[in-house]
DNA sequence: CCGTAGTCGCGACTCAGTCGCAAATAATGA
DNA sequence: TCATTATTTGCGACTGAGTCGCGACTACGG
């Protein structure tokens, strides 16, 4: 599926819900599509300004809001890794698991079976609609792991230093 | 295990560790340990006051903290179900989802043997060495979707009305 | 009971996100 | 094509959670 596809698809889907389609939330749509990696409201306001340059930090968040309810996008914190932001990216068919890295900061991205076997047993289970699910986990990532090896102690100090 | 066999096992832990046993920490402690659901920052300080009347704001953000570095207490968003506050949980031995119902609010907990199971998949094939997981499904509970069957359209008027 | 490293309270600050309102505009139908 | 109108936008002021620096205070090992 092309970024291409992909953006008409979702622009489309939104005139067909009757959402009034202005250049300043075409311009965030877009770039919230063709991002490489979560983006946050600021950094999703700084990209849409190379489109629309006088668009508002208030629209970036109304749009943002207006995905969120149309559930085209899903919004993550990623563990608060730095400072207390959302992070935002288009709804996938399958839901993932993000695993922040404590000690390098990297996000990286895990899907299985086993966690589509877990939701619909809490549907079943719980008698519970779900609507959106967020899976984080933090910890250190296969490379900050293998390095720190040697400096594992358990003590006040060293759990402070600690990011978390 | 009873709420004083834990307090004192939470208090004895961290002079243990070499932690320093203030008025005010033990305030803060026993009041996230008593407590019946999960507490906000806010009502923490609340609640603690009602033990030390003149303890800070700034103390008590300090004291989570610190409990959150020696992985005593767990962090948790709800959903974001009322603004942006982080709620506090005394760290259990096994994981749990939190289940948020975003039409009346209420905060269910689940446990499975899956969620188990789907954390030792990503240690063991992403290579990650998990050190908290926080797993939240929004979405209606038994009640509410029993009492929604009526009024399910899709438009933006709909979606717009709901919370998200 | 002293000394001191660690903690506290205070007040000022940061920063993400929200809101109300007047001006601008997308979509509709004539 | 253009007038109408319900929506959306930009702006600026605001909110509320959380942070920080600093001088005063205090837990605890000696």
């Amino acid at each position: 599926m092309s970024p291409t596809f992909e953006r008409r698809a979702l622009l489309d889907e939104l005139a067909h819900k009757g959402v009034r389609l202005t250049a300043q939330r075409r311009a965030v749509i877009e770039v919230i599509q063709e991002a490489r990696d979560h983006l946050d409201a600021g950094s999703l306001l700084e990209l849409a300004r190379k489109r629309e340059p006088n668009i508002d930090r208030a629209t970036v968040y109304r749009t943002i809001e207006l995905l969120k309810k149309l559930r085209l996008i899903d919004e993550l914190d990623l563990m608060h890794l730095q400072g207390e932001k959302h992070y935002y990216e288009v709804k996938t068919k399958r839901d993932h698991v993000h695993l922040a890295c404590f000690c390098c900061g990297r996000i990286e991205e895990f899907s299985s079976p086993l966690f589509e076997r877990l939701k619909a047993e809490i549907a079943r289970e719980a008698g519970f609609e779900i609507r959106v699910t967020r899976l984080e986990v933090g910890g250190a990532c296969r490379a900050c792991a293998a390095g720190a090896k040697s400096h594992e102690r358990e003590d006040v100090k060293t759990a402070t230093a600690l990011s978390q």
